[in-house]
DNA sequence: CCGCAACTGAATGTATCCAAAACATTGCGC
DNA sequence: GCGCAATGTTTTGGATACATTCAGTTGCGG
């Protein structure tokens, strides 16, 4: 499931700190905590039945990772993302979208392209009818299956980490105006298409721009939640 | 200076463990401790007089980063990277440079292009020497400067922490064979022509395919280093 | 003489404890 | 009555102590 973000080998059973770390990161990334208030250990010990050491190591790495951030003497809070920020990050995850394009062209089995169209079709269905949340859930797997047909695990970890920390901003079910989603839903189409013909160049590009795209429609939704 | 990987606010004081951390950073990329050894806790907590808690989170936090690996009960020790690693290393951090040559262009100023056009000359002032420590420092600014220029603290911030650990390999020194050298510099002329230009979409592309060509290069020679 | 098993020693992982710093409340002075 | 300061309480950060686990060594049996 989840790694470290360089995590290669190791079939070790997960250790009870790195247990921890990924639940403190669920938490976080579903949105228990407001962003923004301090954190206290206490509270947090008991919700996971742990003591404050294993916990305050799982807060320097949650804090190494971006999602938190360290008060001295102060305690942690979890970040607040500015539409800078958000940029910034959407522009370090469409680089490596542009990666798991070109390189998943070109390892990628027909199994798993097979399994990709399957996806697409079913998101096509949910976007039909209008089921918002099923329709991010594909879309949010088929662009996981891509970057995890490249072969590349640095690759997948940190494409999963960075994206742990935008999918807290809960944009998904609001991104409908514009239409954005029928150009997402054409640029998917495009997408699939190219991974058919495994054209990793155009690949490549295509994801890149359909992350920018993206970016641009988030930071517009921010701008307007901003100042209605 | 260095910054966690998401750091983007705080102008606190360098807090005793995010110093930690650098300090055991540097001294694992430095090469102090070969990899593969178990890390002994103790002789690291006198090394930088502290007591075991802030030495042990850091380590946590430097595992997140995936330059040790942690053994459930058996301690840390320093990542050894096989091949695939490092091909997966330099497939992420070509994806970085990729979207930091494209962005870089849109936003750097005219002086931050002259001080990379100065660097580039003194650069290949090192090459025509054979002045290889240097000509690998000016590299490595030269990349630095081009990513910073994209004006994205993350991505600065990623592409610090992944090159960290590239860094560790010590490659550099043994890349002369071949002529790599000489295709290097041919590449960074055509870098620094297309920044001049401003040619994001192209300085994008140069970029990633340097990076792909140098990670081919450093696999060769790691190659010719495993069996001789 | 070799191999397996059990025991011992060392080192990790976790919890509790103490000190220091920050925040809040209360009391005193103006 | 209001403001400032000092003290007390809460919380974080660091150290130490205890339990658990792993590896190495030694002894016994085949």
């Amino acid at each position: 499931m989840r790694a470290s973000v360089l995590r290669l080998v190791e079939n070790e059973p997960a250790s009870l700190h790195e247990d921890l770390v990924n639940q403190l990161r669920d938490f976080i990334v579903e949105d228990h905590l407001a962003p923004g208030i301090r954190v206290p250990e206490r509270e947090l010990c008991e919700r996971f039945n742990v003591s404050r050491t294993p916990l305050r190591e799982a807060l320097k790495v949650l804090a190494a990772e971006g999602l938190i951030e360290l008060l001295p003497n102060r305690g942690a809070r979890v970040r607040q993302f500015s539409e800078a920020d958000i940029r910034n990050l959407f522009e370090v995850i469409s680089g490596l979208d542009f990666v798991a394009g070109r390189f998943a062209c070109s390892r990628i089995t027909d199994e798993a392209i097979a399994e990709i169209e399957k996806m697409h079709l079913e998101m096509y269905a949910h976007y039909l009818r209008h089921e918002l949340a099923d329709y991010f859930r594909l879309n949010q797997r088929i662009h996981q299956a891509i970057v995890d047909a490249a072969g590349n695990p640095v690759l997948s970890a940190n494409y999963a980490n960075l994206n742990s920390v935008v999918r807290r901003l809960r944009y998904s079910a609001n991104l409908v105006g514009r239409d954005r989603l029928g150009d997402a839903m054409r640029e998917h189409e495009q997408i699939v298409d190219a991974l058919r013909r495994k054209a990793g160049d155009e690949l490549g590009m295509l994801m890149f721009e359909h992350m920018q795209r993206k970016c641009d429609a988030v930071c517009e939704y921010l701008r307007g939640q901003a100042n209605p």
